[in-house]
Order: structure tokens, then sequence, then C-alpha cells
DNA sequence: CATTCCAAGTTCCGTAAGGGAACCCCGTTT
DNA sequence: AAACGGGGTTCCCTTACGGAACTTGGAATG
């Protein structure tokens, strides 16, 4: 919807929610990170309506997330998560952790993540990229840095 | 906007934006979160339209991230993180990362984070919770969990 | 050669949600 | 008694979503 640029702002996070904060962006990327490709795929397995998944696509092209990619000699096509898509792809494993947490009750989480590096069932933590010790809201001050309005 | 519900899937990222997934959401808890808790105060902050505030605050209150919390005798009330919402600051502090990465340009990052632990500016780097080795989109596999629809 | 098939969109319409400005309530200050 | 100020509510207008139907372009089928 947004009828507010949020990118002018100066503000990472408004920055980031005008590349995927329109409602069904994080959903889209989750399936293509799931290996949901297609147009016709990603519609019927998310409900969305073809206009709006047309339109969120373009969108998320546009912004260097992902890459549509030819797969046939046909006019067919498939969409892959650039490296910027993939980095993105972090703030979805977040929300994972806050919703089995917090939203998923007795039945549990829907879905496990299993580490490759050591095999096991876990989940994201965030920390902190210079001590590696915890990093959550509490423990950080917010200063203005360089690109500060 | 968000005319389908998303808190039905058997998915924790559309559980988790069935309570951030609308527009303006995410910025009012990191206004929350740097200590702009009053209604005006955000209001001005954000330039979002005192209606579209009303019903966020409701919702975010509703779903036990924000609670209000009276700071006077007459009926002034100010908009605090519940422990609930201080744990989803982390998917904050991921876009926030993600934004000054690919999103920040020539300027660099408008705001900086200082670790109170190490006293160092440094960012959020999402880890394994069993080995705590670096976890990032291409290093897990998603397995059917008990809550699977 | 004409018909059917299919993926990937595009178009159209009705409805619901956001934007903006004005208004309201109620306790306090002057 | 009048003005003030925070925290909303109400109204109207515009824009974006939801859904279904239609289009396009190349293959496969008969």
């Amino acid at each position: 919807m947004q009828r507010t640029q949020f990118g002018e702002m100066a503000c990472s996070i408004a920055r980031t929610l005008d590349v995927i904060g329109e409602p069904w962006s994080p959903l889209i990327l989750r399936d293509v990170w799931a290996g949901v490709l297609r147009f016709d795929h990603i519609q019927a397995d998310l409900g969305i309506s073809r206009k709006v998944l047309t339109e969120r696509l373009n969108h998320l092209v546009e912004q260097g997330v992902l890459e549509r990619v030819p797969y046939d000699a046909r006019p067919r096509y498939e969409y892959h998560l650039t490296a910027k898509g993939t980095d993105l792809v972090e703030v979805l494993m977040v929300m994972t952790r806050w919703g089995d947490r917090w939203l998923a009750g007795e039945a549990g989480p829907p879905v496990l993540y299993r580490h490759h590096a050591c095999g096991q069932i876990a989940h994201v933590d965030p920390r902190c990229s210079h001590c590696g010790r915890p990093m959550h809201a509490a423990d950080v001050d917010l200063l203005p840095g360089p690109g500060a309005a």
C-alpha cells in the first residue's frame, strides 16, 4: 500500500521497508528461498492475487533482491535470490525465531532449521560482530552515524 | 492494508507479519525502542496520519508487543515495549544491518550501535544457537517441524 | 494446418485501507 | 471563564488490494 515513501528517511529500517515492507514481499522471498521459484507456484502457494504478485516480483527484481531467469526456450521464467536477496533472508530467519518463540503455541514450530556446519536443529542467535557475545535490544546504545540526516 | 490474514498460516514468518507486517508498525517499534514514546511525538517523528497511528498502536498493544502506560494523573499515556516487543526489536536490528550494508551508500549508516558488553561500535551477526558459528541463509536446511500443517 | 495446452502475465471492477484535515474530550493552567 | 495541550475520533477522498476473466506466445497434439 504504502503511499508514504520510506526510502528517503535517514533510517536503514525505513529504507529496508521500502524494499520488503509491502505485505506479501517477505513471504515471496520465503518461497523463493524454500525453492518455490515460478509464478504460478508462488501464486498457488501463497493465495496471492496474480496482479499483486506481478507487482511485487517486479519491485523485488528492480531492487536487485530477485533476478528473473529463463528456464526454457519458451518464455518461461524463474525467480532466484541474488546475493542481496540472500542476505535479506537473515531478516526472515530472525522473524521465524520470534514467531516460533511467541506465536507457535503448543504445536511447536512449523519449520525447523538444521545448521550445515554442526548438523543440529538450531535457530538463529544475534551476536555482536565485534566480541561475539549476545546482542539483543537492550544491549546496545544508538548513536548518530556518518549518514545521519 | 492486508485483507488477507497471515496469522492462520503454518509459518512463523507469516504469523509475525500478522503482528508487524502492516506498513508503519516496524517504524513505530523503532521509535519506542529509541525512546519516542508518546502519541504526538511518534506522529510528528514519522509523519504518519493520526488515524493510522491509533490503529497501529491498538494492534500492537493487543498483540502484547507494546503496553499503554499512564505517565500523569491526567489521562496521558506512553507506549512501552513489553518483553515480547523487546524481543521483536532483534528483527529491526537485522533489518538495520541489511539496510546499512546494501542501501546506505557513500554516506554510511545513519545510526551506529554500540555494544554494552564490549563498548565497541558493531552490528548484529546471526549465529547458530547450537554451535555459535555463522548462520546465514545458505547455511541451513528447512525441515518440517512439530507444528507443520 | 488448426486446435488445444500451458506458463506468465494483464485488465477490469468492487471494496477496503491509507492520507489529511478538522473536530472532540477532558483535565490544567492563566 | 477562556485558552491550552495530549490523545485521540470522524469525515471524505484517493489509492491499492482481491478476484475473476482475458491475453500472449510458443509447444505439443491430431
